[in-house]
DNA sequence: GGACGCTCTTGAAACCTTTCATCCCAGGAG
DNA sequence: CTCCTGGGATGAAAGGTTTCAAGAGCGTCC
């Protein structure tokens, strides 16, 4: 008899999980509107081929039970996803959420939506997003790396999920990239500072491992041996990020130096960088640009507001994100595609910051 | 003998649909390292309870195949997404890029990852993100909503997507809420300047269908009527956005006005248009502050940055972000969570764009 | 009146992973 | 020598959608 109970027992345990609560498929639905289950897929991905009076009884059951598509259901079956993401370096600058709005622009266009992310210029965190994104099968990816030799960023192509790199122009054949010019930047800013007859400059930027950084000062070095000056008259200070916070801390060393070796000029990687300077030298003492001429970079909308309009070099924010954007929707829909490398050209906004000195 | 023929031929053609490139799966894996399918699917998710050996094998098949998990599936069967998303008005306004910061440090804690929306204060955008969110069934969202009473966001809670709403405060009690006192920041602004001895002041703001726009504005006029004030004192300059540029025409407009009908002094809903309104009213020739003072909203990096560094009203940005986070993961973690409202005050700076004036 | 064409609908198969009840096997206890 | 135990491995089932070959219903044409 205690065996017979034993086996009598196992009678409906046979559940597996506690679902999601009450979640409504496409089988409900059918169900609910007396039509197949084909039929509800159909008046989601092809309204015009089911009858208006079937369609009509379907959308009705459909919002009588609240039913929501299963995103990964719908993506696991049809094999492609509907989104795109920007992984940018730094939510908090504005020239990156410009790049952005440019992205969501043309991505809207297509019908798509895009999902932002922020690697904070973290190494880890961007490797980490692009993993995710990657298993998510986003449609593409665009990004601006901090790693630009990053494996994990060269191989995504070949296992298909395209990438345009923004902002960056790598030598790196597997996908298109879209950039401005940064030497030529530096050059135009420091011409600019040496016309104006300045002698010792300080080059703010960091860190050395960021491209646009490095571009930049390559720039300005290029523009000195052009004008025949020796290397030592840029003076490099180095900074931990690009934010104003930092550029406060340059500003702290600059300020700090003797009167005769602190330079006379400075030009910042970007703009957060020469806020931050131009803030912390005013509250220390310096008369910009009397005392200290500062040259920003990205023309971001803050720079013509500041307490002293900044002179800057103006990169095409969102065109940049448009034509990544559509690069990388080409690269997904045209089957013979090519990968292109498009460089736009920046151009130099002289205001206060520069104006009138020495 | 056709008929025999016509039977023989469907042999191998049933390929329905060219998949993506070469995707390996965990079958494909399994294959190659000699092992079963649960066993590669263990080593993802239990990597414990599979010996030493096995799991090199598998992760050496998992290496050279080069499988790359998919997350569709993964979450159609397992249920559960391991990702979050922070729907902001504006990506361009610092105030939503710092909330969002510290949102990102509340679920890299948590193990998770931020997508990042933008509604661009756009209805219909809004409701497109969340439907995609709530059919990529994501563990939750966060919003900053711009219309509050979308029956959109008050039916996704039921269905099984939690939602925390950040910087504001709902009477609907189907979600936590984090906010800072709006009204009380209005208060706030407008008696400083009553202090000051201003009488016509202006109130800078716009559309007049969000929520902190209204609320500020209640806030100005609480504080004139208990200075005992006439509303009529408080002239209102409706903008269409919370926007740099919108600050700018609103500045057109004030620096119009026949000088003795002109305001003293502004309160901008935000700093964006404080920062517009101050650039341009100052390009036309008004002194900041002595013929006009400004009070701009949630003290960005940028505001003490200035032309003249702004008087603001400061709000906890990070701290609002990091509380709503966890909220939410609170509310899908914990099975006896429960909702609640969390409210923050609000503090104003002082600087020079009000300093001495009159 | 039969064949054909047309529009709409149907339902089984496939997508890739995770889960869990079983099974296998080696070693220890009786 | 058998029985048990427990660590590991197994593989069928399930999860919600899309797809597509095939079927149903109905009007038209010769």
């Amino acid at each position: 008899m205690s065996v017979d109970d034993a086996e009598a027992v196992p009678e409906r345990t046979r559940r597996r999980r506690a679902p999601k609560p009450h979640a409504a498929g496409v089988k409900a639905v059918a169900a609910a509107a007396g039509v197949s289950l084909g039929t509800v897929s159909n008046v989601l991905n092809r309204p015009e081929v089911v009858s208006p009076l079937t369609r009509a009884k379907v959308e009705a059951a459909m919002a009588s039970l609240g039913f929501v598509r299963n995103e990964s259901a719908r993506q696991l079956r049809a094999g492609s996803s509907r989104i795109l993401a920007y992984v940018m370096l730094d939510a908090g600058n504005p020239f990156f959420t410009d790049v952005a709005k440019g992205v969501e622009e043309a991505a809207q266009a297509a019908g798509l939506s895009v999902f932002l992310c922020t690697s904070s210029e973290d190494v880890d965190r961007e490797a980490a997003y692009l993993d995710l994104l990657e298993q998510q099968r986003v449609q593409g990816i665009l990004i601006t790396p901090i790693d630009q030799n990053s494996s994990r960023l060269r191989k995504l192509p070949s296992r298909g999920t395209p990438v345009v790199v923004v902002d960056r122009a790598l030598d790196d054949a597997s996908h298109c990239s879209v950039a401005v010019n940064d030497v030529l930047g530096g050059e135009l800013a420091i011409s600019h500072l040496l016309e104006l007859g300045h002698e010792r400059i300080a080059y703010v930027g960091g860190p050395n491992t960021i491209g646009q950084v490095i571009d930049r000062r390559d720039g300005a070095r290029r523009a000195l041996r052009t004008a025949g000056r020796p290397m030592a008259d840029l003076i490099e200070l180095t900074t931990g990020a690009l934010t104003v916070a930092e550029g406060r801390g340059a500003g702290q060393r600059l300020a700090g130096l003797p009167a005769d070796r602190r330079p006379t000029a400075a030009f910042c990687a970007n703009d957060l960088l020469a806020l931050g300077l131009l803030q912390q030298c005013v509250s220390l003492g310096l008369r910009v640009p009397e005392d200290l001429a500062i040259v920003g970079y990205d023309d971001i909308e803050f720079a013509e507001a500041a307490a002293v309009p900044l002179t800057s070099v103006r990169q095409p924010r969102q065109l940049l994100g448009r034509t990544a954007a559509e690069l990388l929707l080409d690269e997904s829909s045209n089957p013979d595609h090519e990968h292109q490398r498009v460089t736009f050209t920046p151009e130099l906004v002289v205001r206060t910051s520069t104006r009138g000195t020495l």
